[in-house]
DNA sequence: TTAATTTACGCCAACGAATGCGTAAACTTA
DNA sequence: TAAGTTTACGCATTCGTTGGCGTAAATTAA
């Protein structure tokens, strides 16, 4: 037996349970409790000054610091004075965790994005944080690496960070929004933006594939293409569905047929874009330009068609989609349409800010912002 | 006078004085105090659960049902499966604020980057989150935007928010260092990476840039290359001066003569990219081969080269430097040394977890991550 | 020169979770 | 069956800040 650490005397100790895991003893002559010594726990010091630590150091109040140091008005110039410096020699910094705790708002915005590696998703997270930054935010940022499993974990961890509000973009693997749902019935704000859940009563930032699709079609029809095929995505993809509505409405505005050979379905992979581009070559009428959905098929094809002799614009138009900032350094320079994804950031968190200001009032919309046409060398045949 | 709250009466109510900019008042009968009413909060409810909601559920205590849920031993089994289930019911999320303020610490770490628009640091970022996810840490990103001021802010907020640790890839601004020191002093493990600092004893992640350099010369020369260019950039900047030093060692190595003529030190501008071509080009003896110390650069030599007629590899070489993924799209394409950025961040987060795991033991070290020469067809004269 | 006010603070109870310590009741053991 | 043990919990404090409420002292008004 252990001696009693009050009467320094190992009479009278015996044992008294097990309590997480430390066997506990009594004394009966001093009638106390006590368990065996701790593993020694090495105790990493943090040096953070505490509001304590200031008021003590000028010998007041915490509370008095607390209000001395957020500005409040009844605070003499002299006590206030003598707590800033005080403040300062300590190297004083709040301690959000329990300012947020205590106020009931952390100040912090969740985002989820499937890939911050992807130029769009960068910017995107770019125009939120200019936002946010200014607002006085900031900004935690998760990636699902689209798999719906990750970004269900990362929402419920922004969750627990008490995020106040929480802009996603959902993986493509997510097909249940029931993890969105629960943020929004605990009156957190939810924004979504580029690729939405009409599941939930949010608000919504797009862009507007169709237009972008439409435009740029058109653009090629003004440069005199007769024949533009469409290199899309897999049926299922909305956004595939979406830029060849717009594509096909181009045709159908200025008369020109539509047809089935010209659209190709693909999996994005260079080898099946270079498969549709030879599909088309042997066609009797070859298209004389190719709208590709995705910027880095349109890269396949200038490639595939400088190996294959052909002059870009000359023989073959080329125009892509997402102005990735590649698409100017290539030769010949891309066409394509700028989808502005630092715009759609910052309008995703400009809408969680006024969902903070106007609490209870604000009606959830949806923002579509305009892609622009940028013209580059790849399409211009009236001028190449 | 209002009436007081206590008696109801407007009797015996006097001011007594301003609290934080609101009316006070002392009613004599009831000697109460009492202040106008707020302007009326209109209160945001939060339906978060708490311990306390499960444990009013259930019928037990709190710290039963934090023990329960943290699962510690001493809970009988039925009580912990009923706690469990309100739990669920309840959809209680522990509040990591909470958690972080009891536990001191956040199983945050602090990231601090130029930004993030850049594929390197959005790599990096990748490779962060890749190990610190692993281990169970949230990553909190910030972006400098190249400005000193903005990198010391963050750090402040970031030391605010109390982060496990820091990692920082410094603004090219930076050149006073105090603001690392700090979370260092306070015992807040700080590991610096690409872009370090000497100043402070923190554990590094950089990548060797003379190596890289000096390996992508060597493959020129081994190429057949016997005068090779190099385009720098301003001497004043660190990785121009690293590159140009490994450049030069394999031009000793090998037994070639270094020239004046054959160092461009550009600011990375398309046009001087373009002006110091053109000046080698007009040289009696022209280069065969040039090492563009940055991609964007080697990119518009390759342009440039094509709209002046010369080939590439066989006219003239180019390599690049940094393994952005459109090196592989651009045609040729476009050999270069891959820095690794993921590797760098994975890297950097393993000696953050490796000082938290060690402590005081933890002796600061720097990781030297090497490049990966990638040759592609920029470059293969022997092949082209 | 009292009485009414105001100033400038201090005290203390949250916020939500973790945890040391205490203990009634159940269970063993001698 | 009485004493020793263990089980399974509850109580109260703590983390750092905030803010409601109270009040001695200073100031002003009557």
């Amino acid at each position: 037996m252990p001696v009693c650490p009050k009467c320094s005397q190992p009479d009278g100790v015996m044992k008294a349970g097990f309590v997480r895991g430390r066997q506990r003893y009594f004394c009966k002559g001093c009638a106390y409790h006590f368990t065996e010594a701790k593993p020694a726990v090495p105790e990493r010091k943090r040096y953070q000054a505490t509001l304590a630590d200031v008021a003590r150091a000028v010998g007041v109040a915490s509370s008095t610091v607390s209000r001395a140091l957020n500005g409040h008005a009844d605070i003499s110039p002299a006590t206030r004075q003598a707590i800033q410096e005080a403040a300062r020699q300590l190297d004083y910094h709040p301690n959000f965790l329990a300012q947020s705790l205590k106020r009931r708002e952390t100040m912090t915005i969740g985002v989820v994005i499937p890939d911050i590696e992807r130029p769009f998703f960068a910017t995107a997270v770019s125009g939120i944080q200019d936002v946010a930054t200014a607002a006085g935010y900031r900004v935690m940022i998760c990636q699902s690496k689209e798999s719906y499993e990750a970004e269900v974990s990362n929402v419920q961890a922004l969750i627990a960070n008490r995020v106040d509000g929480l802009l996603i973009c959902h993986s493509r693997e997510t097909e249940n929004f029931d993890h969105v749902k629960e943020p929004a019935r605990r009156g957190i704000p939810v924004v979504h933006f580029d690729r939405v859940c009409n599941e939930v009563n949010s608000a919504k930032v797009i862009l507007d594939d169709r237009q972008g699709a439409f435009a740029i079609t058109e653009h090629l029809i003004e440069q005199g293409c007769r024949r533009i095929a469409i290199l899309a995505g897999p049926p299922s993809l909305l956004i595939s569905r979406q830029r060849q509505a717009g594509y096909l409405g181009a045709l159908r505005k200025h008369g020109l047929p539509t047809s089935e050979e010209l659209c190709a379905h693909i999996n994005f992979r260079t080898e099946s874009a270079v498969a549709a581009l030879d599909a088309w070559l042997a066609l009797p009428e070859p298209p004389d330009a190719i709208f590709a959905i995705n910027y880095t098929n349109a890269f396949d094809l200038l490639i595939a068609l400088k190996q294959r002799g052909l002059r870009v614009p000359a023989d073959m138009a080329i125009v892509g989609f997402g102005d990735e900032f590649m698409a100017m350094l290539i030769e010949p320079g891309l066409t394509t349409v700028d989808l502005h994804p630092f715009r759609i950031g910052q309008q995703a968190a400009r809408l969680f800010l006024e969902q903070m200001t106007q609490k209870e009032l604000f009606e959830p919309r949806t923002c579509i912002i305009p892609g622009e046409l940028i013209i580059r060398q790849s399409s211009l045949k009236s001028r190449g």
